[in-house]
RNA sequence: GCGCCUGUGGUGAAAUUGGUAGACACGCCAGACUUAGGAUCUGGUGCUGCGAGGCUUGCAGGUUCGAGUCCUGUCAGGCGCACCA
């Protein structure tokens, strides 16, 4: 019988389907492992071949873990809100709700036809309002929480106002100091807006005309959005924001404790930023005061000058009368500018403020300027200007004409600066002659010593921009009452997304959510306790702006342990039992901006006892990405005729992408590409040896490279277990690589080779010793790929072992009974079918894991390496359980009649490995 | 500029972690069978040379009996951060 791979695959992904065979329940006399992958967006596009690359080997691992007697939890699900989702619905005019619908349902099915262990019973879709019920509780949690920096977790705000209370702690308004009782409403509401860790501020913004949006960090690159590459400017918002900021060092030491890779963490720590230097106070000729941050302490002897970022609000209160025009003309001129303006021109600009500081070490006069190369949002957003030692600071003094002094001896900086942290000090009064580490640290002692300064860590890492001016996301459970916000009462969640038709951003930044004010208030009349207040209008309606796309794939891996709870995001005892994500899988691209967020949401989540694990994911495999190989034809210029790849230099001819799915291995199906597009029904060709040869070339995989290909295609042509086997034999999982389809005749034809070697063992007989050693290397050698998710590997061997098989005739059921358990993580469908036809009446997938036996896998002779007068000749074998006396006796006996030797030069023998013997023998 | 990663046949890649480099697969070559088909099977296939042999893991050194693997330098490619004081 063929192996007829879409009849045996179509019934058993039914009879999953119907069985419920992966549905998992929490079970306490099981060991759990949690496994996820990133849940995708649904694009419009569907799934390409390069999709489900992660999903496949995380599979191959839940089932592996599955038949090992744990109980996996293995879910999917989709990340529906947000800014692709909404983009998507804009170019194609319709509702984001139908576009995402029917990009989910397209999705399903196509993950379908690849036969995923998918737990579709914990489905999740951050746009579903059971969902975002919970996304929308944690911000309301955030809100109400305050980071405390000496407990260094995260406590209720009420603590933070009792502690106000009961010191009778004051306040400085606008100058006159007030006791927490005497404040207002509204005072007292600004003040609690510093410390809550959701709050609202007003800061700079990423703005993005186009997309009529602010955006985070993470979404704009070289001052552009990632999304749609529109120009960002920077504008002063009033802002929902997270104080991420908070959890710097507890996200940075978190990362020691996980199983990520090195490169992944870097980025972290890099985006995190952390720097430790000093903060130093300094006086101005007429006595106002500011402060500075620096890493180097001990170049404060070298301080020609200081800089102050235009946007900071100090340039306007330490700018003289006789220069304020000027430098009120600069600022407003930088203002103008955009981020991406100022990246691509670095040209030195700055203007003397007409002010001087005095040097508290030395009592200097130094000049205060204002320039744009310092930035306000890190640090204080003013710097001590030390020029011999810092690359932008040399440029500044070189451009103006401004002092240079040098502070390590020999160093050179007459062409520039030296950056380098090394070398002895000099001329800095009592620093001079230590090395710079302890230049700074005296530095630094003398700062907090005399009352100029303090230590201080800095970090880059930046609140995270919370609200977008966009409808497709979750609406913030928030209204207003004489300005001052007030959450929607817990129990009156989720405040749902209205259904409006002018769901369209705006470039002014008014909120889409505008158009449904209707809403707003219909909702504030069934969710507001205090009926009076609307009626008199005192309030005002619900926030109208919408939450990021972040917000909903922070916390969902703790929804899907608990997917269908109405009364908490997690239970108790579901989270206890799953803990934390054992294995996350995807791509590296979310280095900065999910794998922060995340981290970040459930270190607050764990603050207040929601997760019992600090850290979400606990190991972190980061699939390549796969890549296109696209195909070219030759046309010679001007003509419709067309040269092979080898010829086409004897023309003038243009290369021209060609759908891939009409080349196979290069040569090009010449009827179905004048079929292809009208232009070239007359094309002609120019052949070599009667075949057309395109050309290749790697790139991304996109449309407009005729390069995709859908996994639908090559599950309808091969089958999906072929897929799956051939993904995985494509290279090791974690790097990039190009999808090249010729490659898969390969894994079918051992898929082929295997179902009729299975179809002819019938024999009930056990297995002979080469057989059993043949299966157990493959147990040995699959049980440890897997583990160390080295698939490509496993896949040769499969197909190695079914080579020996195959020669030894093997015809062994028992043998088929081992290969079937073997090959269900890469190969369900076919695993399945063998395990039925062998008499089974229960899934595979309940099967146990088989375990190598070490006594078979004994070889009879062992391989080593001899060594002679220093030179590596050749290989000898020995009897596996030779000693030493054998094994000296028999090199030396080889030795004798060896062409490599003369018998009398034997200086040293080395026997290696595993066993090493060192036979020493004088002449 | 700083940090991280990767360089192996025509192609995707292996290499028990220091032990006969190129497993496995694609492609290619030759053959078998066949109602010549993009089916199946068998053998060959790193480069070079008629040959014995020689050469070969980006390049140059080093450690070692022995290096793709470890060390130093260098070149190329990729990723991340970047007026972060």
């Amino acid at each position: 019988m063929e192996y007829s791979f879409k009849e045996i695959e179509q019934k058993w992904q039914k009879k999953w389907a119907n069985e419920q065979t992966y549905k998992v329940t929490e079970d306490v006399n099981k060991n759990k492992f949690y496994i996820l992958n990133m849940f995708p967006y649904p694009s419009g596009a569907g799934l390409h071949v390069g999709h489900p690359l992660g999903y496949i080997a995380s599979d191959i691992y839940a089932r592996y873990k599955r038949l090992n007697g744990f109980n996996v939890l293995n879910p999917m699900g989709y990340d529906a809100y947000g800014l692709p989702a909404e983009q998507y619905a804009i170019q194609t005019g319709q509702h984001p709700e139908i576009t995402t619908n029917a990009n989910v349902a397209r999705y399903r099915e196509q993950l379908d036809k690849i036969g995923f262990s998918f737990d579709w019973n914990r489905e999740i879709r951050t746009c579903s309002p059971d969902y975002y019920h919970w996304t929308q509780w944690a911000f309301q949690k955030m809100y109400e929480s305050y980071y405390d920096s000496k407990l260094q977790k995260a406590q209720p705000i009420s603590k933070l106002i009792q502690e106000f209370q009961s010191q009778n702690k004051t306040f400085n308004i606008n100058g006159i100091v007030k006791t927490w009782n005497e404040l207002s409403e509204i005072e007292q509401n600004d003040i609690l807006m510093n410390y809550r860790i959701a709050f609202l501020g007003e800061t700079m913004v990423n703005w993005c005309p186009e997309l009529g949006t602010v955006l985070a960090n993470d979404e704009v690159v070289d001052g552009v959005s990632i999304r749609g590459g529109y120009p960002v400017v920077q504008q002063k918002m009033r802002q929902w924001c997270l104080r991420v900021s908070a959890y710097a060092q507890r996200l940075l030491d978190g990362l020691e404790t996980l199983d990520w890779s090195e490169s992944i963490k870097e980025t972290q720590k890099n985006w995190i930023g952390r720097s430790e230097g000093a903060e130093i106070q300094f006086k101005t000729k007429d006595g106002k005061q500011f402060t500075i941050f620096t890493t180097r302490a001990d170049t404060i002897f070298g301080v020609t000058f200081m800089v102050l970022a235009p946007e900071s609000d100090l340039v306007n209160e330490i700018t003289t009368r006789e220069q304020k025009k000027e430098v009120d003309a600069y600022v407003e001129e930088t203002s103008k500018r955009t981020e991406r303006e100022r990246m691509i021109d670095k040209k030195v600009s700055g203007v003397f403020t007409g002010n001087y500081a005095i040097n508290p070490f030395n009592g200097k006069e130094i000049p205060i300027w204002v320039s744009d190369y310092v930035l306000s949002g890190y640090g204080t957003g003013a710097i001590m200007a030390v020029p011999a030692h810092d690359s932008r600071d040399y440029a500044f003094a070189k451009h103006f004409n401004l002092p240079i002094i040098p502070l390590i001896e020999g160093c050179d900086v007459s062409t520039e600066s030296f950056d380098a942290k090394e070398g002895i000090v000099c001329n800095s009064d009592f620093l001079n002659g230590l090395s710079v580490k302890e230049a700074i640290a005296k530095t630094k002692q003398y700062i907090t010593h005399q009352g100029i300064g303090k230590v201080k860590i800095n970090y880059k890492l930046r609140d995270a921009i919370f609200s977008r001016q966009r409808y497709w996301g979750e609406p913030f459970p928030v209204y207003y009452k004489n300005g001052i916000p007030q959450m929607i009462p817990e129990d009156c969640l989720p405040l749902l997304l209205p259904a409006v038709d002018k769901f369209q951003p705006t470039e002014t930044g008014e909120p889409p959510l505008g158009n449904a004010q209707e809403w707003a208030w219909d909702e504030l009349r069934k969710k507001v306790v205090d009926k009076s207040l609307i009626d008199n209008k005192t309030i005002h309606p619900i926030e109208l702006f919408t939450m990021p796309g972040f917000a909903g794939s922070s916390a969902y891996y703790l929804r899907y342990m608990d997917p269908h709870n109405s009364k908490s995001l997690v239970s108790k005892e579901n989270d206890e039992y799953w803990q934390n994500v054992d294995l996350y899988v995807g791509g590296s691209e979310h280095a900065t901006g999910h794998l922060i967020y995340s981290r970040f949401w459930n270190k607050f989540l764990f603050d207040i006892g929601v997760s019992c694990k600090e850290e979400p994911f606990q190991k972190l495999i980061n699939q390549g990405m796969i890549q296109g190989r696209s195909n070219f034809v030759y046309r010679i210029k001007n003509t419709n005729t067309f040269v092979s790849y080898n010829l086409r230099k004897q023309y003038d001819t243009t290369p021209i992408h060609v759908d891939v799915n009409i080349v196979q291995n290069d040569i090009l199906d010449t009827v179905a590409f004048k079929a292809w597009r009208s232009e070239y029904n007359d094309a002609e060709f120019i052949l070599e040896d009667g075949k057309y040869i395109c050309g290749w070339a790697i790139e991304k995989m996109s449309k407009s490279m005729f390069n995709v290909v859908n996994p639908d295609m090559i599950v309808e042509k091969f089958g999906a277990d072929t897929l799956r086997m051939y993904e995985m034999f494509l290279g090791p999982v974690e790097q990039s690589k190009p999808w090249d389809t010729n490659g898969i005749d390969g894994c079918h034809r051992f898929l082929n080779k295997l179902w009729h070697l299975a179809e002819k063992s019938t024999n009930e007989e056990s297995p002979t010793k080469e057989e059993l050693k043949s299966l157990h290397k493959l147990i040995k050698k699959v049980t440890e790929d897997i583990e160390h998710f080295s698939y490509n590997t496993s896949v040769a061997a499969f197909m190695i072992c079914l080579n020996e098989l195959t020669s030894l005739k093997c015809d062994k059921k028992q043998v088929i009974e081992v290969l079937s358990v073997l090959i269900a993580p890469f190969a369900p469908h076919i695993a399945e079918e063998f395990w039925e036809k062998l008499g089974h009446n229960t899934s595979v997938c309940d099967a146990k894991w088989p375990q190598y036996n070490e006594e078979y896998l004994k070889e009879d002779n062992i391989k080593m390496m001899i060594s002679f007068n220093g030179k590596t000749r050749f290989a000898m074998e020995f009897p596996a359980d030779a000693d030493k006396e054998a094994i000296e006796k028999a090199v030396l006996a080889d030795a004798q009649t060896s062409k490599y030797l003369d018998g009398k030069s034997i200086i040293k023998v080395i026997v290696v490995p595993g066993r090493m013997v060192n036979i020493v023998h004088p002449k």
